[in-house]
RNA sequence: GCCCCCAUGGUCUAUCGGUUAGGACACCACUCUUUCAAGGUGGUAGGGCGGGUUCGACUCCCGCUGGGGGUACCA
């Protein structure tokens, strides 16, 4: 599997201290979703903080599910995330190749290593005959676990079978006493009792390494030094300890981070609304913003809740991590997103404003600035940025700044396009077509002296104008808005209110 | 079933034996106000239960309960 679309982008971060390294090791079977990108964050933080060297392995052994489209998506994810990554797909790097199905022959180096040392021994037992076993032990209520059939065949039986062309699995021979501890970082230690781990199986009869077996091997041989990854493997982790030992391999620092959860405290899904992370790329949250709200679940820094990278880079650490599953929680990812959209200057909002802006059709596709300023959509951004929460709630919300059909609210119209605010619009019209100086303060002063003209207050004049020229009794101050809105379009309203009422 | 992890308001969290248990989101009220927001002020709401240890437990220990994870030729 290779990757053909991707430009990397250059890491600007100084690998200070070579000796930490940290990895991110998704297996591509989807896009990255928002728990395989809070241990990506996690990783990237921590050796950033460090001054390590953060690598990106991808896991692909799972054949049948692996795809090149999963790839690109992760990197994708990655990339908006802003995760550069010092070794890996794209980059290349000293410890490659970076992608697992391009290193069989290390796997089958290593397994033979440890059918050699009597660690691993060949397994004939199909998988039918398995599956009939852990059915027989369920449907007793027993627990099934690997009985140790084929533990003891004589290697003369093995090159027989091998011979008749039967495909064996190779399995890690666990040692039946003792017990193995996990010292982890974030938990403690844990100790498990060897024998309630099964001879499980490291290399398939394809010949292809399973997780387990491929992960010890690159994480030894990449050099990884900090393994952080979800709380769901901490029940692999004795299994890899073993197999570290069984060859000789210095054991990396083992970290267990808490598991994302969905609203009903059940392993985030589906159904918990969006799991992909580019899916909230195209909802309209900030870069920024989400890797914020990640940083928060299940790391904390006293009683500050907005951080740049830079500070997550700086206060992040191992010690601050929670023990304890956290729920993402999309409202509060709303308010730390709409924080972001006041912190992130209107320029950059701008920018990532205008392809929105585009594919709704609202920009003049016939001319290459849309028929829009940066400097024009930087100032509609400094007008919608306090009542949106997304880039996409801000590009639907600015629909009425633009030459388009608006849908009136019914109720609106009905109140403020009355037979009597009709004089109302009547003036606007005559005063700003007379106007030549088209800025707030001048249209500020053309609804003032209409408002005492008419014996009004100021709202009485505003509130059918808004309703004109916004299509409802909603949007930004009344005066900059039409100034934006530009005279000609302000009239074409107004003109058109008219026929509303 | 077995193994492992976890336990502060609805949610994210602070606290690392002595606090009126702090902050944030959400919610409610008030305020500001040309609407809507944003902002400001105030408020409702929390240590799962039972035992210990201690002069003193949210904090340490044990049990229970509850939640989560694992138990694949998936990762």
């Amino acid at each position: 599997m290779t990757v053909t679309g991707y430009q990397p982008q250059p890491s600007t971060y100084a690998v200070t201290n070579p000796e930490v390294r940290l990895r991110f090791a998704p297996s591509p079977t989807g896009y990255l979703h928002v728990g395989g990108a809070r241990t990506a964050l996690f990783n990237w933080l921590y050796a950033r903080h460090l001054g390590g060297t953060f690598v990106l392995r991808i896991e692909d052994t799972d054949v049948a599910r692996s795809t090149e489209e999963s790839v690109q998506a992760i990197l994708d994810g990655m990339t908006w995330l802003g995760l550069n990554w010092d070794e890996g797909p794209g980059v290349g790097g000293p410890y490659g190749p970076y992608f697992q199905m391009q290193r069989l022959d290390t796997y089958e180096t290593a397994a033979k290593q440890l059918l050699n040392s009597g660690h691993a021994y060949h397994c004939f037992c199909s998988k039918e005959e398995l599956e009939s076993m852990r059915e027989a032990a369920t449907a007793k209520g027993e627990a099934f676990s690997y009985p140790g059939r084929c533990r003891n065949l004589v290697p003369d039986i093995v090159q027989k079978y091998i011979d008749e062309g039967r495909k064996p699995v190779i399995r890690f021979q666990v040692p039946t006493t003792g017990e193995t501890v996990l010292d982890d970082l974030v938990h403690g230690p844990i100790t498990f009792r060897n024998d309630q781990l099964d001879d499980f199986v490291i290399v398939k009869a394809d010949g292809v390494p399973t997780y387990n077996f491929a992960v010890v091997i690159d994480d030894a041989l990449m050099k990884i030094s900090h393994v952080l990854r979800g709380d769901d493997h901490v029940s692999n982790t004795p299994k890899q300890i073993l197999i570290y030992q069984a060859l000789g391999y210095a054991l990396p620092r083992f970290g267990h981070i808490p598991m994302i959860l969905g609203s009903d405290r059940a392993r985030l899904s589906k159904r918990h609304g969006a799991t992909s992370v580019m899916a909230y790329e195209e909802a309209g949250y900030l870069s920024d913003g989400f890797v914020n709200y990640l940083s928060r679940l299940g790391w904390g820094h006293g009683d500050q809740e907005l951080f740049t990278r830079q500070e997550l880079i700086d206060f992040f650490d191992i010690p601050a991590i929670n023990k304890t599953a956290a729920v993402f929680d999309s409202v509060k990812l709303d308010w730390v997103n709409s924080q972001w959209l006041k912190l992130t200057p209107a320029e950059e909002l701008a920018r990532l404003l205008r392809p929105r802006l585009l594919k709704r059709g609202w920009l003049d596709a016939s001319k290459p600035d849309g028929g829009k300023s940066d400097a024009w959509l930087a100032a509609l951004v400094d007008l919608t940025k306090e009542r949106t929460k997304t880039l996409e709630e801000m590009a639907d919300y600015a629909k009425f700044f633009f030459d388009v059909e608006l849908a009136y609210d019914a109720e609106s119209v009905q109140k403020f396009l009355t037979a009597e605010t009709r004089p109302i619009l009547e003036g606007l019209i005559d005063a700003f077509s007379a106007e030549t100086d088209w800025t707030a303060a001048r249209i500020e002063g053309i609804f003032k002296d209409l408002a005492t003209k008419m014996g009004l207050k100021a709202g009485g004049v505003i509130q059918p104008a808004r309703v004109a020229l916004a299509g409802s009794k909603v949007s930004p101050g009344m005066y900059e808005t039409a100034e934006l809105m530009g005279k000609e379009l302000v009239l074409k309203r107004l003109r058109h209110a008219l026929t509303l009422i």
